[in-house]
DNA sequence: TTTTAAAAAATCGTATACCAAATTATTGCT
DNA sequence: AGCAATAATTTGGTATACGATTTTTTAAAA
């Protein structure tokens, strides 16, 4: 199962949906990296589509900043700078929070447990060592948290943050770190379901925070450092 | 002047701009009534371009949820439900909340003043009775307060929140009502330079509650009816 | 070898054309 | 006249075509 994005009608016709899901799937995934070039033509020959329906998906995916549309020049996966960085996780704190300070009629319980369900198969995905699943999976429980607050409009605005993440999340994380604590999210919903918001609240800002602080966001003025990638300093 | 959006780049190609900014504009300025259909055909004539282009640019409103865009049927003005309408002004207090005491550092002089010119150039427009444009004023202090904001995400959240608020106006707005309370940005401005900052976000949240609450959202199952505003069309 | 310039290829932007679906108008029947 | 069925028009979805711009390749000169 991919992201759940279905439930999101959002757009009348359906054909570009194919190449949408696929590559929000890879961004998510992390298969397909900041700077990929999507050239129109090929994506087109891939799905079997026109141009045409391409175009629609890529626009899309450029409004959401997944990817970034250059005139005249070929489409490429976004590459956050490290303030788009700040940003983004700023406003997630910010949602997140205000998401979880809405949930004062606390949660059904098939809501609560389908959130429960999501923590364990992260969890399990964390234990086979599939990162992207994990990573995945840890995206979609603040999603779906998010669609179960009332404001669907917060909801909406977190879709596009998350997605966001995964892409800096790609861009600046430190190697060999593991993924993000697993068993915060669980944690928070025990609070949620105690009833203690404050204290859910405080939970995920800090988990944001966590997430955040992982990412390799100093000494760093390009978007990427190509020797330090490669591991070589420039010769004289 | 239209609300300006030049500073955000955001597309690459220019060409379905000139029809994205003239829809927004018209909307934020209440020229064009929720409900009201865009015909591909008839936007492509007016404005010198083939449907392509014009396509792009509804997709992009529709996106924003400022158009809806029905399957095999005209393009329509968004009709916001009360549900959508009590979502977005919720949302608007958190983030212009957040973007305030994002200030704490102060404005610079410069800035600072061209916000009081808009103030100003919208209580002109109030005393000429000019209520189109002192919505469209309006609009563009609260997205030019969030702009000179550090945080970007949260100014780009903003602009879409702001138009879809210009598009409840026109559905919910009590008839006889005048527009908001002119002094209120004017006021919002003095805190904030004074580094008032917990005042100046008090004063924005019941800026916005009174926004709210001038819209008659009690009572209202249908978004929106149609025979009303077709009776004021003297057409057949 | 490196640099520069021109030619070729690739890729994007826009217009046009055609098909499918839905709405509107028309016709025929009761 | 009122209603139902059908024809005509409108509108949207998709594909293809062509000119414009950019990138890459190639070739020549320093």
């Amino acid at each position: 199962m991919s992201t759940d994005r279905s439930r999101q009608p959002e757009r009348s016709s359906g054909s570009d949906n194919a190449i949408y899901q696929a590559v929000f799937d890879a961004v998510m995934a992390h298969r397909l990296p900041p700077g990929t070039k999507l050239t129109e033509a090929t994506l087109g020959k891939l799905f079997g589509v026109s141009r045409t329906v391409v175009r629609q998906a890529l626009q899309r995916l450029a409004h959401e900043n997944i990817i970034e549309l250059r005139l005249n020049r070929s489409a490429v996966i976004a590459s956050p700078s490290v303030q788009e960085t700040r940003d983004v996780f700023a406003a997630r704190r910010l949602i997140e929070s205000a998401v979880i300070r809405s949930l004062t009629a606390g949660l059904p319980a098939p809501q609560l447990a389908e959130l429960r369900q999501l923590t364990e198969t992260e969890k399990q995905a964390f234990e086979q060592g599939d990162q992207r699943r994990c990573l995945q999976l840890s995206g979609a429980f603040h999603l779906r948290l998010a669609a179960l607050a009332p404001n669907q409009v917060l909801a909406r605005f977190l879709n596009e943050l998350v997605s966001r993440s995964s892409l800096m999340l790609a861009l600046y994380e430190t190697p060999g770190t593991s993924t993000c604590a697993m068993d915060d999210h669980g944690a928070i919903i025990d609070l949620i379901e105690n009833g203690n918001i404050e204290a859910a609240v405080a939970a995920m800002e800090q988990h944001l925070k966590q997430c955040e602080n992982q990412l390799q966001l100093e000494n760093r003025n390009k978007p990427i450092d190509l020797a330090d990638i490669f591991s070589l300093r420039p010769r004289s």
